[in-house]
DNA sequence: ATTAATATAATTGTCTGACAAATAGACCGA
DNA sequence: TCGGTCTATTTGTCAGACAATTATATTAAT
C-alpha cells in the first residue's frame, strides 16, 4: 500500500496548487530576463525565508511525536513543566505551541492533577470548522451547501453497494430496525437515521470522502436547529431507507444513489418548509 | 437567499452529527428512567459545564470581528499593546488567542514597525492541512486519495457544463491555448493545465464542492514532487482538455464528467509509473 | 546629489517568576 | 458511610523585562 510520505504537515507548505490558488486568469508569467538596471538576472530563485518562530518549531516537534504514533491517543504528553526542562523554551512559548495543536484537534489540556495534555484523535470536527468558518466568510447560500450533500452522499451510497461488508449490512438492518420501532419518538427515530446514514458513509470504504461526506452534513446540522417530524414523515423516511438498502444489498450503485439523493431531497424540503413556517 | 445565520462557530459547538460520530453500532441508547437508588430520574437534561479560557473567549471575541466583517482582509488588529489594554487581559492570554487564530488561517503576524496582526482571507489550505492531518493519522492510501478526486473533480466538470458563463468559457479556451504552445515547457504546461482545472472547478459554482476538490488536489500534489511529462504525453493531456471543454460547450454534463474522469485515470497513471520506477 | 551606513522607534517574540484556579486523592471526623 | 478539609499537582493568568525584527529618519561619505 502507497501511504504518506512526508510524515510532517507544515503550514506553509508552499504547493502548486495552492500558489495557483489565486488565479490570474492563466495568463502565463513569464517574466523578462533582465531587471531595470540592464544587469543580468541570475537563474537560481529562492524563495522569501520564513524564519520559524520557537512556538512554532515546538509544535511541529510535538506534532510529529504524535503523528508518528510515538504517543498513543489518549496518553498524556509530560507535563508543560518538564516540556519545558526538555525543550529548553519558556512555558509562554509551549503554551502558544498547545494552544496551536490544540486549535489542529490533536490535543487537550485540563488542570489539576491526572490533568495534563491529552492526546486526541482529531475527527471530522475540524474539517467541519474550517470548512464552515469559510463558507461563512463566503456567505455561501444554504442551497449550495444542500446542493453538496445531495452530491457527495449519494456517492458514498454507490460506493457502499459495491463494498459493504456483511457486519455492516448486519448493522445497517438493525438500524432500520430501529427506526421502525422508534416511529413516533423523534428523538429516537433522528438518532437511528443518522447512524444509517453514517454507516452508509462508513461502508463506502473512501476516508477521504467519508471525512467530506460527515463533515457537510455537521455544517448543515449545525446551522438547522433540530426539526420535527410528523409520523407521517417518519414512514416515508424509513420506506426510503429501506429502498437503499436493497439497492446495497443488490450492489446496483446507481439506484443506491438514485434513491440516496431522493431521501436527502425529501428532508430537505422538509427543512426548508419548516424554516418558512419559522420565519414567519 | 438563505445563508448562515449563527455567525460564530464555536469549537465545543455540540452537534447531533458529532455526538454521533462515534458510531456506537446503532444500538439505541433509551436507557432507564429509574437509578439505580430508585429515585425517578429528572427529565432536565444538563450537559457538562465547560468552563472557557480566557484566551478562548479572546479569540472568539477576535474572531467575530474578522467573520462580521468589522475588520477587512488585509487590514490590522490594533497592536498587542492595545488589545491588551482594551480587552483586559495579560499578554499572555492574548497572544495564545492569536496563535489559535492564526492555526484557523484567520491572521497574520509580523514584528516591526508597519508590521502587527494583519487580518487573512482563509482558503483551501486550512482545509487541506486538516484533511493532511486527518488522512496521516488513518494511513490512508493514496489510491482512496486519488479515487476521491476521481469522483470529486468529474462532478465539477458536470456542474460546469451546466453553469459555465462565458468569461470562464473563454478563460478556458485561452489556458487550452498556453497549453498548447507550451508543449515541451514542462513547467509551462503544468501551470496550465493547473489553471484550467481551477477554472473547471471555479465554474461549478459550488463553494463546497469546490473547497472539497481543491484540497483534495493539493493534498495530493504535496505529496507527489513534481513530476516530469513527455512531449507525447503532454499532447495527450492535450488533447484530453480539448475533449472536456467541448464537452462543456455541448453543456453535456455526464461527457464531461466521464471525460474528465478519464483524464484524472490517465494522469494517476502516469504518476504512478513514475513512483514505481523512483523506487528502483 | 546620491548612496551607504547608522540611529531610532515601533512591534512582535521570548524569558522569568509569581500567583490563582481547578482537581484528584488522602486524611479526618461525625 | 458520608461529608468536609487539607494537600499536592497541574494548568491558567498575570506582570515586567529584554531580545529580535524592521520601517523610517538621520547622518556621513563619495
Amino acid at each position: 500500500m502507497t501511504v504518506f510520505n512526508n510524515l510532517i504537515v507544515t503550514a506553509v507548505a508552499a504547493s502548486l496548487w495552492s500558489a495557483a490558488s489565486t488565479n490570474n486568469g492563466g495568463k502565463a508569467e513569464v517574466g523578462s530576463l533582465i531587471q531595470s538596471n540592464g544587469r543580468a538576472k541570475s537563474n537560481v530563485h529562492l524563495e522569501t525565508l520564513r524564519v520559524p518562530r520557537a512556538s512554532e518549531l515546538v509544535a511541529e516537534r510535538l506534532r510529529s511525536l504524535i503523528v508518528m504514533g510515538k504517543v498513543a491517543t489518549g496518553d498524556s504528553l509530560p507535563s508543560e513543566k518538564e516540556l519545558v526542562n526538555q525543550l529548553g523554551v519558556s512555558r509562554a512559548t509551549l503554551r502558544e505551541a498547545l494552544r496551536m495543536l490544540e486549535t489542529e484537534g490533536l490535543i487537550a489540556t485540563r488542570p489539576g492533577p491526572k490533568g495534563g495534555i491529552v492526546v486526541l484523535r482529531p475527527d471530522a470536527a475540524n474539517l467541519t470548522r474550517s470548512l464552515a468558518l469559510l463558507l461563512q466568510l463566503e456567505e455561501t447560500p444554504f442551497e449550495i451547501i444542500f446542493e453538496a450533500r445531495r452530491l457527495l452522499e449519494p456517492l458514498c451510497a454507490s460506493l457502499a453497494a459495491e463494498r459493504a461488508t456483511p457486519p455492516e449490512i448486519e448493522q445497517l438492518r438493525q438500524q432500520i430496525e430501529i427506526m421502525r420501532q422508534s416511529v413516533g419518538n423523534v428523538s429516537s427515530y433522528v438518532a437511528a437515521q443518522l447512524s444509517f446514514h453514517l454507516t452508509v458513509i462508513n461502508a463506502a470504504h473512501n476516508d477521504v470522502l467519508r471525512l467530506y461526506t460527515i463533515s457537510v452534513g455537521e455544517v448543515i446540522s449545525n446551522q438547522t436547529a433540530s426539526v420535527g417530524l410528523t409520523e407521517t414523515e417518519q414512514l416515508i423516511g424509513l420506506k426510503a431507507v429501506e429502498g437503499i438498502l436493497r439497492a446495497i444489498l443488490g450492489k446496483n450503485g446507481k439506484l443506491a444513489a438514485r434513491r440516496t439523493e431522493s431521501h436527502l431531497h425529501g428532508f430537505e424540503t422538509i427543512l426548508l418548509q419548516r424554516l418558512a413556517v419559522a420565519k414567519n
